[in-house]
DNA sequence: TGTACATCAGTGAACGCGCGTTCACTGATGTAC
DNA sequence: TGTACATCAGTGAACGCGCGTTCACTGATGTAC
């Protein structure tokens, strides 16, 4: 899906300068932070009048959107791009591991990034609509994997009978998929995903200060219990 | 350990604003985060001028370090209080399930000040070492557990071994007990940690909205899950 | 190819706001004799 | 118990700053004939 090819000399121009814009404003989000990030700080960066961003995106928040869908955009490719990077689609080991480290690799690569998408949300902002479609992208390469596995015929380590209301709760999340998640995969998928996104947390936010001395290897470890817990591995 | 009454005047009344202060900053944090905390904000809440409020904090980053230790210090009381109802010791199962249920309902009550604690790190500001002790309150909480139910002989599903990286890795917080945890206990210990503030931070944070219906509900389960796999259940 | 008009990008000044922090001050409270 | 001085809380004005957003404007680019 190319985008059509801008032709005016104003086309080309307004292109290459909001995505300056992008570019300048993203580099101030992981330098300082999303609350702190500023149409004149931007503006100033570029050389230009304040009010001349105003041109290219209608207010603050319309930017911080544009800057949150581009970094859902980012680390989706990067998580999408590392499961499809393992050729044999039967290795679900390979894949799980795979989209793990690329979400850790890229937020420690962009902690800022990292922390404005599972972070504290940004007070006074609410994310618009439009966030979602990229939001889910990681979130899709998650459910993929689980799917495929329960397919192969994988099974993760005995779970506890679900309540209930559990099975009323995961409703949406089981039917995203055909065929539809059993008990087992709902439960056990989830909770590595929480895992996932705790352990970066922790580690990122600086909980595991002085408690665990070496991040890299605790996730490797982390990931490959977790694997282990799915059944991925065989 | 009581606090030696003040005498005069002047310390009661002090006293009694510092408290007002910490209330009135304690109130806007929950409203609109940490990063639009403002000195201003707050002595205009309390009808004083600005300027005042500096007799009794030297700056806003030290009423901010203020507010994460009396967060952390709430939370640990929360959660040792929860651990402490449990009058049978040995009822592991129920202290897990106190534990983990304590901090998500302080979570839930206090999003902001949780957010504060383990979202992302409030830019431009970095804790000092005095909010240490507090934060521990709550790991500390984890590790006795952990601790009973090794010496009590519970066992955790079975993990994979670990590599001498992650040996290594765990030194600090293996030592942090007597016995030391064993293999199995460090990492499910660990695992356990980052799946209960993950999921916790996943809801508040607005990760899954619409993928399940019933925080409660699912939270509960997992909480089941975790005690299970921890081989608390007994 | 040339002209007349419409569109658009970018400017710079301005509005109105809130912020953290400092400072010289007044007046009340505390203390030593 | 009373006086003289020191300490401290609180005031209000000020400094210097940065912010988001609006607006009337100039000049370049695009388009229709």
């Amino acid at each position: 899906m190319a985008t059509r090819a801008p032709r005016t000399a104003r086309a080309i121009a307004r292109a290459e300068l909001t995505r300056a814009i992008l570019d300048s404003a993203g580099q101030q989000l992981a330098e300082i932070g999303p609350a702190a990030l500023s149409v004149r700080a931007v503006a100033r960066d570029l050389g230009m009048a304040s009010s001349a961003v105003y041109r290219y995106f209608p207010s603050r928040d319309a930017l911080l959107t544009a800057l949150l869908i581009e970094a859902y955009d980012d680390l989706g490719e990067a998580v999408e791009g590392a499961d499809a990077a393992v050729t044999d689609r039967d290795d679900l080991d390979g894949r799980w591991h795979g989209i793990c480290h690329a979400i850790r690799n890229w937020a420690r690569a962009e902690p800022h990034r990292y922390a404005l998408l599972y972070g504290s949300p940004v007070p006074g902002y609410s994310a618009p609509d439009d966030t979602v479609t990229s939001a889910v992208r990681v979130t899709t390469a998650f459910l993929s994997i689980y799917h495929d596995a329960q397919v192969a015929g994988h099974h993760p380590a005995t779970t506890i009978p679900l309540t209930d209301a559990e099975q009323a709760a995961l409703v949406p999340i089981r039917s995203l998929v055909e065929p539809r998640f059993d008990d087992d995969w709902s439960i056990r998928g989830l909770q590595a995903w929480a895992t996932v996104f705790g352990t970066i947390s922790l580690e990122l936010f600086g909980h595991m200060y002085r408690g665990v001395l070496d991040y890299d290897a605790h996730f490797a470890q982390l990931v490959d219990q977790l694997a282990a817990d799915l059944g991925l591995g065989e």
